[in-house]
DNA sequence: CATGAATGAGGATTCATTCAT
DNA sequence: GATGAATGAATCCTCATTCAT
């Protein structure tokens, strides 16, 4: 086996950190590879297209995602459990603005992200399963409404104060109770 | 005082049809007059920059929005306006666009959107104060938050299904009830 | 005959004053029309081209060269007109900033200015040849040279102080004397 | 260190060799790209802007002057080394016609256009000083001012016939003599 | 593999001029 | 004759992507 090339790893961490400093809705690849000192060809050999390098970037927040996800829905506590999912997720979402994109996309370039997606997913899906049993969530609200529903409060808290964040999933988590 | 040019009537309403037609948020006032088949300055003239030509866009849509605000603000069943005026809205942003922007957006370039978002306001913040009286709304949740609730219900929509309108409203309604 | 049309005679002067208004290096008939609170076409129909325009600002400041020209060429006192002569060309040429363009041009779209040109210009040949004869100006010297000198003159004025328009004449008088 | 692309070289060349034919008053950098055959963003790229590009168009002309200051500034003939300095820089600016913009220019891009500029002024300032002391040159007339005067017989002579540079120039010299 | 120079399509904007009203 | 809307060529500049070194 080859050695593990030493200067790729680093310039995969300086790409890395200068496209977080970026918005992630402008994010330019020439522009990631000033910032981060290296030339444009090395960014692109890295990452092909900017979507594999949003990617990229939200690898590290979907893992802590999934240790959520994993944690979570080990819990006996399913009402505890829901939260703890939705919370996590709005908080990650907001902490990292291309991971909604990563998530509501369907192709992922990256194998990995694929993967860690669908154990999210599947995981997320048994506890609302669990959640619907017990009557914290209407019968009808699907895995992808919810998510969706999620997608919506984070534009709501991001074109708003941070502080509503608390208030606002208050209210999603209220209204998607059943109705008695 | 000059009668309004009728060829100038013509080249704003085909503005105006072409800008429909493109997405609101890459639009370009070069597409536009390409697409309108205009040169690109009689574009710039009737409008100088793209937020101009967005509110233009979301004027009628305006009108439509102030007469539900007025209509629903005069009936004298709270929930049955406030509802009206819930879905009023969220109807209207799904079908324009651009709507959201400009209701958003602090500064209007054009005096009749400013003084057409101040009635919807004033009106909706009237309802907005019967329904916390009449407890359909919690009372802490200002106009401003109830406001940015509807733009993240709209994006739910809109990365989902049209057919989940319906239910995200009334999860927004039962979410936003008071606790008892 | 026909009535004069006072508001054509109006819309001249404001032309003319607006364009004062203006950097004559960059003169945008565009500009001068909204300037002066007329329509382009307005601008256009009194002016067809910019030369024109400037031509017409021009004018004025011509006759007044033209006032010097006749009076310093009546004066006995031959060194008195010739400087006379340089001083208020000199004056006038940065006053109008356009001038220098007008008495450069070979051709003139305005027949009233060709005229005064050439009035001018046989005026001030006459005091040179008499300069020259008093030996105030070396032989070899041509109005043409003189007229580009005075030029010259004019733009090392204006790239420094105006102050030092009168240092620079003197140069320019003290230069040209013919060598002992 | 990385060593310089050849095809890096050949573009600045070939963009110097484009711009130099051009005039300029009217320098554009995409006409620069098209007559030296080369994209836009290549020469954006060497050159952000029109002034650093007319100031590399000068740096040659700039060199040329600095080894006229220096060995100008040697002589011992104070009047020949004065002669030699003016009639050095009216020949320069009368062939490089951006160097007049450059000299004048108070703030240069490039670091060597800037230290250039100093040595050469402050070479002149000494010769001009001493030329003072000799009463070749009036006592009052700064160094900038003779800049600007310098300017004003290239615009002269720019305007007229190349022949009348030779003339121009006996005039400045003798006219800027202190009076007896 | 890394580099950054080269590319040129594309987007925004201006402005001289024409022409319908 | 006056008006100003319409025109579109021309200009400036950016940026994603390719490719020579």
């Amino acid at each position: 086996m080859r050695q593990i090339r030493a200067d790729a790893v680093r310039s995969r961490t300086r790409i890395l950190d200068a496209a977080r400093a970026q918005q992630s809705a402008t994010l330019s690849l020439n522009v990631v590879a000033k910032d981060a000192g290296l030339g444009v060809g090395t960014v692109y050999r890295h990452f092909p297209t900017v979507h594999a390098l949003v990617e990229a970037l939200s690898a590290e927040t979907l893992e802590r995602m999934l240790t959520i996800a994993r944690s979570e829905s080990q819990r006996a506590d399913t009402e505890a459990a829901f939260i703890g999912f939705l919370d996590g997720a709005l908080e990650l979402q907001l902490q990292d603005g291309g991971l909604q994109a990563v998530l509501l996309s369907p192709d992922d370039e990256d194998q990995g992200v694929r993967a860690m997606k669908q154990e999210i997913f599947a995981a997320f899906e048994g506890v609302l399963q669990r959640a619907r049993h017990e009557r914290i969530v209407r019968a009808d609200l699907s895995i992808t409404q919810l998510e969706h529903l999620i997608c919506g409060i984070e534009h709501a808290v991001r074109i708003g104060e941070p502080g509503d964040r608390q208030m606002f999933l208050e209210i999603l988590l209220a209204g998607i109770r059943p109705t008695v």
